[in-house]
DNA sequence: CCTACCGATCGGTAGG
DNA sequence: CCTACCGATCGGTAGG
């Protein structure tokens, strides 16, 4: 289905290791020789690998842009479901990429200001489309009287933050699966949003 | 009230711009020459007025827990107010810390790790004390009946995830006032958390 | 994948 | 507050 070129298990390796490395220390904290001395390797050796720094750091924030872009589309792509239940299932799908690599999630949402233009600019703009979806899919919600709120855009934007605090206290050994920690975030979130049948 | 001495003008110009750079570039990203060219002098000159740089970032994080801690026991102090109404005004005076000083709430809340340590150890002691703080006001409102979540723990957490996203959208020359987005923020989520009347 | 190295830049200091 | 500078470290390259 991608059109991208596969990538060599060294190279991912290496994606891999940086990432963890980005997400503790930040990226421009991290060193090139930090990175290498965490694969056994010299600094000048990456460069056989990877073109530059920054390009690990552009393939993990588009990677999960695309991530979360499949996600919402598989989620909300049949219409003849209630839009509440089409906002449940896309809350779900965002958190399941939170939790599938959560390091990788920390890295999209808190290093993309590192990279130079226009990869910068390309990547504010995916970021303005994803939430400009939910915006959209909770305007639909309060059109057909599934949902209440006073402010559609101001409803997604704290719902996306609640989601992607995510990442900072996540640990996959923690008490809580994936598919509960999805579940009570959409409970919380929705009846608040969800209007309550008034008897 | 406070044993801390007094700052100088000059110190507090250069914390100033430092937390606009920090902000905007990442604390690791930021050098003393941008910072001493924001100020219209030379690097070196910032050291007859600061020791290091990481002593910036010291006192923005600190200044600002003191703030949070301030904000949240003036709102609470009262336990003859309604919990609920209790909770509302802590996240009010939240939001309220956060809309002040913007620049200075996104260095508290993203660079701290590149505090060294004793003071990045207690700057998360802080940190956790202010969340306990929250949840246990929430499990006091679950066993008054005022408030329902599964988890009061899971709820203050993500209660302020919603809160801590703002100082990435806020903007002071946005269409809502500080005030109106600290009450849409206690609507939105309050009423996810407030036990809806049962007709 | 390593050795050896490059020019640039870093935080910070001495002396005035 | 400036000039002049320190040792350390940075991302990246050449050549093998």
């Amino acid at each position: 289905m991608s059109t991208a070129p596969p990538i060599r298990p060294r190279k991912a390796q290496i994606d891999r290791t940086a990432t963890a490395l980005f997400r503790s220390r930040g990226f421009a904290a991290t060193s090139m020789r930090e990175l290498a001395t965490a694969l056994g390797l010299e600094a000048g050796s990456l460069y056989s690998h990877i073109k530059s720094k920054e390009e690990i750091l552009h393939r993990v924030c588009f990677g999960l842009a695309e991530s979360f872009f499949t996600g919402f589309a598989t989620a909300t792509f049949d219409d003849a479901k209630p839009v509440a239940t089409r906002l449940r299932q896309a809350i779900e799908a965002h958190v399941r990429v939170l939790t599938d690599d959560s390091a990788a999630s920390a890295v999209f949402l808190h290093e993309w200001r590192h990279l130079s233009e226009p990869a910068r600019g390309e990547f504010l703009a995916l970021r303005d489309r994803y939430e400009a979806a939910f915006r959209e899919l909770i305007a639909k919600g309060v059109s057909t009287g599934e949902l209440h709120t006073p402010d559609a855009a101001f409803a997604a934007l704290t719902l996306l933050a609640s989601l992607n605090w995510l990442p900072s206290w996540y640990r996959p050994d923690g008490k809580l699966s994936p598919d509960e920690i999805a579940h009570r975030l959409a409970e919380q979130l929705l009846s608040g949003l969800l209007r309550t049948p008034q008897a």
